[in-house]
RNA sequence: GCGCCCGUAGCUCAGUUGGAUAGAGCAGCCGCCUUCUAAGCGGCAGGUCAGAGGUUCGAAUCCUCUCGGGCGCACCA
């Protein structure tokens, strides 16, 4: 048998789902039933209620409705030609049309020596075809130091991004560099202030509007010590733009190190400045003008509270209503220069030019206002061809023992990211931040999530793996070291694994790729985390039903035949965990050690 | 006023893209465990899926409206 030839494993579903079609289209040229086109889509999934077997399909009702017949009497004609299949044993209909499907246990005993011989590599998908799509994330402003909210959505377009790879796209990571507005004058002229600072200037408050975060002091004093008093008596013109790239370098030197700490990857940094200097944003707007989709005009005010200092002011306007948002938008300022909504369609023109028809963006739920305008400026500027994804990431509460957690004094009003990262961790953070769906609120607990309670979902899904671990390092003892590598044990005899919670346990890893291609298909990293405490739920269970009868227990001295078998099994469940803890970026702990675990 | 997100057990949340009797964990109640695999385990109870219509074989899931919460609404990013 060729092994290699397995990495993208052939999946129990897929060959079942396989078995499915033929049966149809076997039943139809039979003249049992007939529909026009193609096979609608259907599905082999694993019924909710295991009783019901191993494997469910809902063909007979889908094709109730094209081949004008009741579900119950497609099932009829389908059912003789599954039960000629090798691998299906049983085949039973159900409920309203649902067709029940039992396996030859041996399938799932050859799945569990599948998982072995694929290694975390087991999961891997060809969904994606290879298909090239770009996730872009964080995307925070160079003006100072990640907070906790950017932390989510490094988090999940990380994620993201390693699932969207591990289902079979071509992934490229992305980081949007916003150092072309205003706010990096803001920057430059706050750390001017810094500068003074350090040469002993008499700078009294920080004036309203300027950044007030220490972090800003050392840029200051750095740029002192290398260039002296030079720019003092300079006007401001003259100083600023220098201001500007020394001040964006080490704003980006922060959060690249933010990110590192989080083990956060980026493939591509984009400069906004340099999209526009090298003509980005003309070239976009020209495209626009040549579909004739920009005009000059004027805007009605907004509806509901009207800004203070509203005025009616000709502007030049994209027809973004034109693609389904409520307002033509503004591509200028007053005072001539692009909007940021300009560059914005120049980086995304960009980004399907470099070949990404697919383009996910993660970004704040603050910034939900602006979806439907970029999808509309996606639209128009790809001609309809690229496709532009958002995900919002909602707020964090943060709180330490129930009680909201202070801010951070180096940040001036945020809580940053380090902070967060230092009290508990990489890992517990990356893996807490994906223990809801993005587009709810997080409350993120960082007491809670040190605990070593089987309610902290970190602790329990490392728990897990930890044991697998403990349990290959006790077999140890009585076996020799050639014995446990995933390939021996891929060779074991497993026919004694026979109980139906070590069977559920190895259907429950199966079903990892199909996890990948859902969650992949959705777009929600979440599901990996909620699929690992699912796993880690069934190992505990297996383990409790250890310690209630010691014949259960993964090792049983006196029988080398079974503790083979289910080492196998304990090997197989581990390397499901690795690969999904991979997805998600968190290394798998080999041992926990506690108070409690250390005393004893 | 408009747009987006959300509303599921007392609490915190899942729900496999429309499937079978809606699931976990806490908290609650009842048992068991003075152990060497201990985050103790097992069990019970708990629901008008915010509400009302609609779509169909079938709806927590899709559509419309209502109620309730969050966010955002020219020239900022």
């Amino acid at each position: 048998m060729c092994r290699t030839g397995l990495k993208k494993t052939m999946t129990i579903y897929k060959n079942i789902h396989g078995a499915v079609a033929a049966a149809v289209a076997e039943a139809t040229k039979d003249g049992a039933f007939a529909f026009e086109g193609e096979n609608p889509s259907f599905v082999v999934e694993p019924p909710r209620d295991a009783a019901h077997g191993d494997l469910a399909t809902n063909i007979a009702m889908v094709l109730a409705k094209p081949a004008g017949k009741a579900p119950r009497a497609i099932a009829e004609a389908i059912k003789p030609l599954l039960e000629k299949h090798a691998d299906i044993t049983g085949v039973e209909i159900a409920g309203p049309g649902f067709i029940n499907l039992r396996l030859r246990p041996e399938i799932w005993l050859e799945e569990a020596r599948a998982i072995l011989a694929a290694g975390t590599s087991y999961g891997d998908s060809d969904l994606g075809k290879g298909i090239k799509v770009n996730v872009e994330y964080v995307s925070a402003n160079p003006t100072g130091p990640m907070h906790v909210g950017h932390g989510r959505g490094a988090v999940v377009g990380d994620v993201l991004a390693s699932l969207l790879a591990k289902a079979g796209y071509d992934v490229c990571r992305e980081y949007y560099i916003n150092d072309a507005g205003a706010q990096v004058d803001v920057l430059a002229r706050s750390v001017f202030l810094r500068y003074r600072e350090a040469l002993g200037e008499e700078t009294g408050a920080i004036p309203e509007g300027l950044y007030p975060g220490d972090y800003l002091v050392p840029v200051g004093k750095a740029l002192a010590e290398s260039e002296g008093r030079k720019w003092l008596d300079q006007p401001e013109s003259a100083w600023l733009p220098h201001f500007r790239k020394i001040a964006t370098d080490e704003m980006m030197a922060l959060i690249r190190a933010d990110l590192d700490s989080m083990n956060v990857k980026h493939a591509v940094f984009a400069s906004e400045k340099e999209l526009v200097e090298k003509g980005g944003v003309d070239r976009a707007v020209a495209f626009l003008q040549s579909k004739g989709l920009i005009y000059e005009g004027v805007l009605e005010p907004p509806k509901g509270k009207t800004p203070d200092d509203w005025e009616p002011r000709p502007q030049t306007l994209f027809r973004a209503t034109q693609f389904g948002d409520d307002t033509d938008r503004p591509l200028k300022k007053s005072d001539g220069s692009w909007t940021y909504f300009a560059s914005d369609i120049a980086y995304h023109y960009d980004k399907f030019k470099r070949g990404y028809g697919l383009m996910i963006d993660v970004w704040g739920a603050d910034h939900g206002g602006y979806v439907k305008r970029m999808q509309s400026a996606v639209t128009a500027v790809t001609e309809g061809k690229g496709r532009l994804v958002v995900r919002l990431c909602q707020m964090i509460n943060l709180l330490k023992d129930g009680q909201p957690f202070k801010m951070s004094k180096r940040a001036g009003t945020f809580v940053t990211l380090r902070d967060v990262v230092d009290e508990v961790g990489a890992d517990v953070v990356r893996f807490i931040m994906l223990t809801r769906k993005s587009d709810a609120q997080l409350d993120f607990d960082l007491a809670k999530s040190l605990e070593q309670t089987r309610d902290n979902p970190v602790f329990y899904v490392q728990y897990a793996h930890a044991r697998c671990c403990s349990v290959l390092r006790h077999a140890a003892e009585s076996f020799s070291p050639g014995e446990l590598t995933p390939e021996a044990l891929a060779e074991v005899d497993l026919a004694p694994i026979a109980t139906p919670d070590e069977l559920q346990m190895i259907k429950s890893l199966a079903s990892w790729s199909r996890a990948v291609e859902a969650a992949a298909l959705a777009e929600e990293p979440h599901r990996v985390a909620f699929y690992l405490m699912d796993i880690a739920a069934q190992f505990h269970g297996l383990w409790n039903k250890g310690n209630a009868d010691a014949s259960l227990r993964f090792i049983v001295p006196d029988d080398k035949r079974l503790t083979l078998a289910r080492l196998a099994l304990i090997m197989a469940a581990r390397t499901v965990i690795r690969s999904a803890l991979a997805v998600l970026g968190c290394q798998p702990m080999e041992e926990l050690r506690s108070e409690a675990t250390a005393a004893a």
